[in-house]
DNA sequence: CCCACTTTGTGCCCGCTTTCACAAGAGCGT
DNA sequence: ACGCTCTTGTGAAAGCGGGCACAAAGTGGG
């Protein structure tokens, strides 16, 4: 207890946690869902598969927002939670690259609970412009520019073949989204300004192996998920 | 007792570092195809987007194979990353849950290139199954067993519905599978034996706005999945 | 043979994360 | 009020990982 300020200057808080803040998010809202009031450090931490410690020091960024001897409250850390993350609003997201990936997003369900609106689909090949996928009209990426203006786009999620994409990319930042999901297996290059995420499932699927195969007998593996994040 | 396991873990990689190989891996690649002898650790890290110490040094855990004055030999590196992350031989992969997300994945193609062969689609439902899908034909989901043992699967690519991803994971294994990719929001609850990747594209889509709204200062973007992590 | 130049491999330091361990807080039964 | 039990919040320590900076090693020209 040094602070006084609910809500001080803070500087942020380390991005290791806030990579872990969804995963507690869902699990909350799961624990929500059958009706649970409060739940422990113990038990939610067990659910999203980390240490209970790291657990309580993460929320603990967030502010004191447990009860000792009870546990937290379910619905207010979920509230706490999504309004750290910003999920408090709606964000626009446009996918570009409507390919077999690009189709699997789009027609994912589980974006739109979450806060995030699928506000437009683009692509370069003529004859996908125009198709309807998951409710939404395919638009030609020539109107990138119009789209992310029209619809307040603020989120661009790449699925376009490598090649493509750092074009994309520019373009997206250059009529001001600043936030980049991005599928192709390049390195972007963007200011510092923009963040970049990138998911790229090859990778995944080379570390796999090496990971496993290294140690002839039972090595200490990791049973949680693990994602670095960084 | 307040002692456990002092860490016996030796004799490996740094995690970090085995994360980071197959982007040298694949700029290399690039690199080789366009016939380029060899390259300095300046010139790869910067096609890799990392910084050129944290390369060399990444690199000096598999050994002393540059030649200093001179660089890195192309070919000679990609077949030395290539063993180290076990890509000399193939893996064969099952990809269970064959819906908007499995199909994208068995479509990919740039997965067989890498050594990695698509062995066999599952999935339960029964109007699925029998389709086929980038050339090869659904099985029923019953036939797990069968089909690993088969094909002589080792890793398991589980895109099934969160409800299903568990009893999957059990199932493949209980038949002997000890490489799991995850697409489903869960943690799935493995023994220390079996490594478990997670690729939750949700949570991507939730770090990124809240990780950009902060300060202006070393936000460069850049990251790798997850993550972190991650 | 020597010197100037290039590039690797790595010692060292610093900051971020994780984990431990425990005091302080909160509820409950008596 | 008191003591017991449960759980949070957090110092402190340990562990990684990143990056600077430099000596060592290799190249090529004269
Ligand atoms: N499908 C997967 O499972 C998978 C896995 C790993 C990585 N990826 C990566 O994701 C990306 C997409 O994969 P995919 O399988 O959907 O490919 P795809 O070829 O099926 O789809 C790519 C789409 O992008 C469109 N496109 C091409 N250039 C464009 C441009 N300049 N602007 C807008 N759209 C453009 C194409 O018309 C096509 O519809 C690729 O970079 C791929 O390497 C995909
Ligand atoms: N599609 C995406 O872009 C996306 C994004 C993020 C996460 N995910 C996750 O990936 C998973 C798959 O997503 P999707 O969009 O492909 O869903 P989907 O509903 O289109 O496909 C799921 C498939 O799994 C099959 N299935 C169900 N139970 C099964 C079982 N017990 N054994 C074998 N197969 C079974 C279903 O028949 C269906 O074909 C989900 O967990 C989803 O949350 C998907």
């Amino acid at each position: 207890m040094t602070r006084r300020t609910p809500r001080p200057r803070e500087r942020g808080i380390p991005e290791a946690t806030v990579a872990r803040l969804p995963v507690y998010l869902r699990a909350l809202q799961a624990l929500d869902d059958q009706g649970t009031p409060t739940v422990s450090s113990e038990d939610l931490a067990s659910i999203a598969g980390v240490n209970s410690a790291k657990l309580r020091k993460d929320l603990s960024h967030l502010g004191s927002y447990g009860t000792r001897g009870v546990g937290y409250d379910v619905e207010y850390l979920i509230y706490q939670i999504s309004r750290e993350l910003g999920l408090t609003q709606d964000w626009s997201v446009a996918i570009i690259g409507i390919g077999n990936l690009g189709r699997a997003l789009a027609n994912y369900g589980g974006f739109g609970s979450r806060g995030f609106r699928i506000a437009a689909l683009l692509d370069a090949d003529s004859s996908i412009v125009g198709d309807k996928v998951a409710g939404l009209s395919v638009r030609h990426i020539d109107a990138l520019e119009d789209v992310v203006e029209g619809e307040d786009v603020s989120i661009g999620v790449i699925a376009t073949p490598a090649a493509a994409a750092q074009s994309v990319c520019d373009r997206l930042i250059g009529c001001g989204v600043t936030s980049v999901l991005n599928f192709a297996p390049v390195v972007l290059n963007v200011p510092p300004s923009v963040d970049v995420r990138k998911v790229d499932l090859s990778i995944e699927l080379q570390i796999l192996p090496s990971t496993n195969n290294e140690s002839p007998t039972g090595t200490a593996g990791r049973s949680g998920s693990g994602s670095p994040g960084a």
